[in-house]
DNA sequence: ACTCAGAATGAATGATCGTTCATTCCCATG
DNA sequence: CATGGGAATGAACGATCATTCATTCTGAGT
C-alpha cells in the first residue's frame, strides 16, 4: 500500500488527481520498469501481475501492452535494464580511469559490490528472482550472459595488472577471478536468504579477506 | 513429453494401463514431490500448475489437494525436501565417522557439493527457483534458514579442527566458512546461468583452490 | 484559438488457474 | 466371497489473469 503511495509521489504533485498526462515513450517505459521491479522484491516474480505494476506505477491496465507489447516482454526488458544497472556499474569502475591506484581500484569495487546501492533487499530480491527463472528460462540466462561475460573479462584484466604489478606468484587471474565473482554472487545470496545470520559488515570482511589472501600487497 | 513417460515409468510397470492404483500416502507424497522437482526445473517456479505436477506423476488433479492441502503447502513441502537432501548430505559427511582424516573429510564435502549429484541442471534450478522467491515470501526464508544454519555450524566445527590441527595463525574458522559456503553458492550459481563461461572442471578447481590458500598443509 | 495525432484508459473477453466434492473403485479384512 | 473404509478421480465452479480495442482526452503545432 506505501508503495504504491510512493510510486504516485514519484512522477506526481502529492495531491495527485486523476487527471490523465501525456508523457513521452521513453519516460513512461522507465516508470513502468522502475514499478515492476519494486513489486517484483515486494511480492516476487512468480505472483506478478500487469493490474499490479501499473497499478504501483500509478497508470491504467492497458498501458503496460502498449509500451511493452507483453508481459513478458516488460519482465525481459527489467531484467536487461537491472542486469545493466550491476554490471555497468562494475565497469565503469574497473575501467574509469578515476583512481590510477589499482588497489584503491580493488577496494572501489568491493565498496560498489557490497555497499548500499547494490546491497539494498529491494534489488538483491530483483536480481536472484530472475536468477531463479534462469534454469528454465533460456531468454534469461541469453541476458545476464552477456554483460556478465564483459565484467568478467575485466575483473580479470584488473587482477592480471595487479598480479604483474607485485610479481605475485602461483597465482592464476581467470581462476582467481571467478573465485572472486562467485564469492560476491554467494554473498549477496546469504544477504538476501540468511540476513540473520550475514550481515552487511561482514560480508565486507569475508570478501576483504579473500582479497587480502589473494594480493597481500595490495589490500591491507 | 519425455518427462511424463519418465514419470509414468518411475511408478507403473511399462506397459500402465488406466488401472488406478491404491498406495500409501507417504508414498504419494513422495511422488508428487519428485514431480514437483522435475516441473520445477523444466518449466520454472513461477510457470507451475497442479494440473502440470499431477500430469508429471501420472495420477489425476484432486490427488494434490488430497495429499497437500494445497498448493502453496506441496511447494513448501517441496522446498523441505530439497534443503534436507542437500544440508543434510553435507552434514552426514562432516559428522560421519567415516573419514577420520581431516584433509580428506574436507576433499569427500568437496567432491558432494560440486560433485554429479548437486550439480544437476535439474538440482540446481529448484534450488535457486525459492532463493529466487525468498526474497518476497518468509516462509521459504525460514525454511532454508533452519538447515543452513545447522550446516554452517558443522563447517565451523570442521575448520576449527583443521586449523587446531595444523596451528594455522591469522585465521578465523568463522569467517572462513561463511566465505567458503558462499563460493560454493556462488559456484553453483555460475554453474546454472552461465555454463558456458564456468565447467564443473573449474567450479571444482576454483573451490579447492580457496580452500588450499587457506589450509595448504591439508590440500594438495 | 483550434485541431488532430496519438497517448492513455478501463470494461470486456477468453483462457487458465486452484480448489471442491460427488462419485468411482480398489483392496485389506472378516 | 462379500464388504466397508478410504484412496483416487475429474467435471464443475468461481476467481484471476493477460490481452484487446473502442473510446476519451491531451497538448504540441499551427
Amino acid at each position: 500500500m506505501s508503495g504504491i503511495v510512493a510510486g504516485k509521489g514519484l512522477e506526481q504533485p502529492p495531491s495527485a488527481g486523476k487527471r490523465r498526462q501525456i508523457r513521452p515513450k521513453a519516460e513512461r517505459r522507465q516508470q513502468l520498469i522502475d514499478a515492476t521491479i519494486r513489486c517484483i522484491a515486494q511480492q516476487g516474480l512468480s505472483a506478478i501481475t500487469l493490474q499490479m505494476v501499473t497499478r504501483e506505477a500509478g497508470l491504467s491496465v492497458g498501458i503496460a501492452n502498449l509500451h511493452f507489447q507483453s508481459k513478458d516482454n516488460l519482465l525481459r526488458e527489467t531484467l536487461r535494464f537491472v542486469a545493466e544497472e550491476y554490471h555497468g556499474g562494475q565497469i565503469r569502475i574497473m575501467e574509469g580511469a578515476a583512481i590510477a591506484n589499482l588497489g584503491e581500484r580493488l577496494d572501489a569495487l568491493l565498496d560498489f559490490q557490497l555497499g548500499r546501492g547494490v546491497t539494498q533487499r529491494q534489488k538483491m530480491s530483483v536480481w536472484f528472482a530472475y536468477y531463479g527463472e534462469a534454469g528454465a528460462r533460456p531468454v534469461y540466462q541469453k541476458i545476464v550472459s552477456t554483460v556478465d561475460r564483459l565484467a568478467a573479462q575485466k575483473l580479470e584484466a584488473l587482477f592480471e595488472a595487479i598480479i604483474a604489478e607485485a610479481h605475485y606468484e602461483g597465482v592464476d587471474a581467470k581462476e582467481l577471478a571467478t573465485g572472486y565473482s562467485a564469492l560476491i554472487d554467494g554473498l549477496h545470496l546469504g544477504l538476501l536468504v540468511t540476513p540473520k545470520e550475514l550481515s552487511k559488515r561482514r560480508a565486507r570482511a569475508v570478501a576483504r579477506d579473500f582479497l587480502r589472501r589473494a594480493f597481500p600487497k595490495h589490500i591491507h
